[in-house]
DNA sequence: GCAATTGCATGATTT
DNA sequence: AAAATCATGCAATTG
């Protein structure tokens, strides 16, 4: 049966889909260009009830072949982002290849050039490049849901952070990458002593970027295709205030082969669009390392006398990022526009001999 | 009939 | 101790 990818003894022997696409995208020199273009009609895919999350994903997603990418066929959208397909297509035509054997490991060695760069888009503003600042009348804050009451009593699901700025969360996308970080097992920071802790930008980058600078540089020589992308990144980032809806550590469920994660029930109910029906309701949501947006069926279960929430259509999403059981999903949320992005952080697994 | 998907129940764990 | 939450397995349904 479908084996959790690279067996999901947490050996770090996962097949790095997530670095072959980025690979292919790199390799293919085919640029990042904006995701984001103009968009050219309401597409109206809108979940039943809307809400008030005005998840008007529609705007910009006629690219989102949901949580098939490689479904999606290149939307011929006045854009000039004929590029922006191809590398959909790319990564996406690679993430279809049922076995992405190891041997793709040639690819690995992109991912840091992409993390790298990952990073840097989402820090950029804070670099002195000769990159336009983009408008920031904005504090650019990446802020917890206020409406979680609960705190340290929260659940795991309690996100680390309580309050961060954009900046603060690019250093976490490194964590893909194998080699460049120290090891951390996700297990162990159970509790997220991650501090709640409010970030100014500059105070924040002043101290992830010093160890950055090399980074700094391997990003600067990109192609400015990659630019185009960089202004996604950087767009989303400081479109207005995002903020940490929900945080889930994966399970062995939730990456199993049936690609649907249980969401815990707090953070949904307080921040994901509201389930009147049992009609699954259809949440775009942005990667935030790829150009890919996702399509997820949001959608909830009796369960006694309650009700548990699920992410149904996540197989695609989870292994494109080859998220295993102990690493963590996080979706953000745009305040300003109700927009969605999610974001898999892999956890870097030691050699669990715990007995 | 089979595989994939969806829905539900149950037990473990946490609050 | 009870209630709530969630992980998981399995039955039911669908294609």
């Amino acid at each position: 049966m479908g084996q959790m990818d690279g067996g999901g003894d947490g050996g770090g022997g996962h097949p790095y889909h997530y670095q072959a696409l980025l690979a292919a995208v790199h390799q293919q020199t085919v640029p990042f260009p904006n995701p984001f273009p103009v968009p050219s009609a309401s597409g109206t895919e809108a979940p039943p009830h809307n809400h008030n999350h005005n998840h008007n994903h529609n705007h910009n997603h006629n690219h989102n072949a949901a949580s098939y990418p490689h479904t999606h066929t290149p939307n011929p959208t006045p854009r000039g982002f004929a590029d922006w397909s191809a590398s959909t297509s790319a990564f996406t035509s690679l993430a279809a290849q049922s076995t992405p054997s190891p041997s793709n490991a040639v690819h690995y060695s992109f991912s840091p050039c992409y993390a790298f760069w990952a990073h840097y888009m989402l820090n950029k503003n804070a670099y002195p490049s000769s990159f336009p600042a983009p408008q920031d009348d904005q504090p650019h804050q990446l802020r917890l849901a206020n409406n979680h009451p609960r705190d340290a009593t929260g659940h795991a699901s309690s996100y680390g952070v309580e309050s961060f700025t954009s900046p603060s969360m690019a250093p976490n996308i490194c964590t893909h990458m194998p080699p460049l970080e120290g090891p951390i097992s996700a297990k162990e920071e159970k509790k997220p002593e991650v501090l709640p802790r409010v970030v100014k930008s500059s105070d924040e980058l002043e101290t992830r970027n010093s160890g950055v600078e090399l980074q700094c540089e391997t990003v600067s020589t990109l192609p400015e295709s990659k630019q185009g992308h960089e202004s996604r990144a950087t767009k989303l980032l400081n479109s207005g205030e995002y903020q940490v809806i929900l945080r889930k550590e994966l399970t062995k469920s939730d990456v199993g082969n049936v690609g649907r994660i249980v969401l815990p029930k707090k953070d949904a109910e307080a921040s994901l669009p509201p389930l009147l029906q049992r009609d699954p309701v259809i949440l775009h949501m942005d990667d935030m390392v790829l150009p890919v947006t996702w399509k997820f069926k949001y959608r909830y279960w009796p369960n006694n006398k309650s009700r548990m929430y699920i992410l149904d259509s996540a197989g695609e999403f989870l292994k494109t990022h080859g998220l295993q059981a102990g690493d963590v999903i996080i979706i953000y949320k745009n305040l300003a526009t109700g927009k969605f992005i999610i974001r898999g952080e892999k956890a870097i697994h030691q050699q669990t001999t715990n007995p």
